[in-house]
DNA sequence: CGCAATCTTGCACGGACTGCACTCTTGGGC
DNA sequence: GCCCAAGAGTGCAGTCCGTGCAAGATTGCG
């Protein structure tokens, strides 16, 4: 699994790097904390920082590249019979309670360090929409449609972003006092039903 | 209208470094472009160009700040008995015609460039991010639900910003030869249906 | 015509990020 | 255990982005 020492190291101190990058930030700020700083508390030398992030704003965010195929995978290996929208809800329950579960609560810091800083935010969308683009050629291999021609694989991928995009958001606003699968689940209810409007 | 004539060279000049850095960056690529060059060919000092822009990626998408009000706004303008669902479609259709219509072409340009560039994509969508707030507040009001508490509005704009990057995303794809307003419209029958997989 | 507000500009600076060359560590063959 | 090749860490020098400041030019208005 964990192969060598060498791969142990490199992850430990991208680790390091993340969570040096994100308490700071959380502490004073996205400008009051340079590169120096970050890899000072990391113990590396600041270039050193660049063979693990390409950017300040990256450490800070921390994401796992692998992570932008993550759910095109897990989407492909549902049931081929299951509808597409049901499979993708289960995808993001496995992908939400895996968020809600991670230790330390890395999610909720993260989401509060972001909603402070619309830079990070967009970067985390960018993100997002890595994922989504993958997401879309799964559903279009799925559905026999075609990505850029019919509108159904980046829509349902797209609208998987909005969905989660919104749990989190309201994840943040009740403090994750809320379960965020739940909060998945909520808005996946809505889409499905083609977004009536609320009864007051 | 256009008041005093230092408005309107005020406008100009933006107007020129927007197209400045969008045509250096068609042709040389993001990394190619200094923000020197931008203002070199826009006939402003360098230092000139920052109080315009905050950003060259800024400079290069060149987005009226004011237009991520706008989607809000016309929402309100909407009769109030009208469907939000109905509504949002119909504000879509007038900003997608819009678009498609402005003189030389800007947001095919656009597109290509930010296409090439993950980058700018990244700002774009932080873009309509602004947008989807506002818009979010605006549904909020209409429907009588709260942002942050009810999964209503704020899933509702995210949509609504899904329903627009995929309507561009394939108008880029097929070369802006078919009309923007009907992709919008497609990707809203997809919505309102409930997303439904498409027989094969 | 002349003053006040606003724009433009140059200067200097700090920080992000990169290419290059050098050193140190690790892993594997012997 | 020894050695060497690959890979990782580091320092240095340099480019470019973006900002505060203060001086010079332009415009609007009385």
């Amino acid at each position: 699994m964990t192969s060598g020492l060498r791969e142990r190291k490199k992850l430990a101190t991208r680790v390091a790097l993340h969570q040096a990058a994100l308490q700071l930030v959380a502490e004073r700020g996205l400008d009051g904390v340079s590169v120096d700083d970050i890899a000072a508390r990391a113990d590396v030398s600041p270039r050193t920082f660049f063979n693990y992030f390409p950017t300040k704003d990256d450490a800070v965010l921390g994401l796992d590249p692998a992570d932008s195929a993550l759910a095109a995978e897990r989407f492909a290996a549902r049931p081929a019979e299951e509808d597409p929208v049901t499979a993708l809800r289960a995808v993001q329950a496995e992908q939400s309670a895996a968020m809600a579960g991670e230790p330390q609560g890395v999610w909720p810091l993260r989401l509060r360090v972001v909603d402070e800083h619309p830079v990070l935010l967009a970067r985390l969308h960018a993100a997002f929409g890595g994922s989504e683009r993958a997401l879309a050629d799964a559903v279009a291999a799925r559905t026999g449609t075609r990505v850029g021609v019919d509108a159904y694989p980046t829509l349902l991928a797209a609208v998987a972003g909005a969905a989660m995009r919104t749990a989190l958001h309201r994840w943040l606003a009740a403090d994750f006092t809320v379960p965020l699968p739940r909060l998945v689940d909520e808005a996946w209810d809505v889409l499905a039903a083609g977004l009536p409007a609320p009864r007051r």
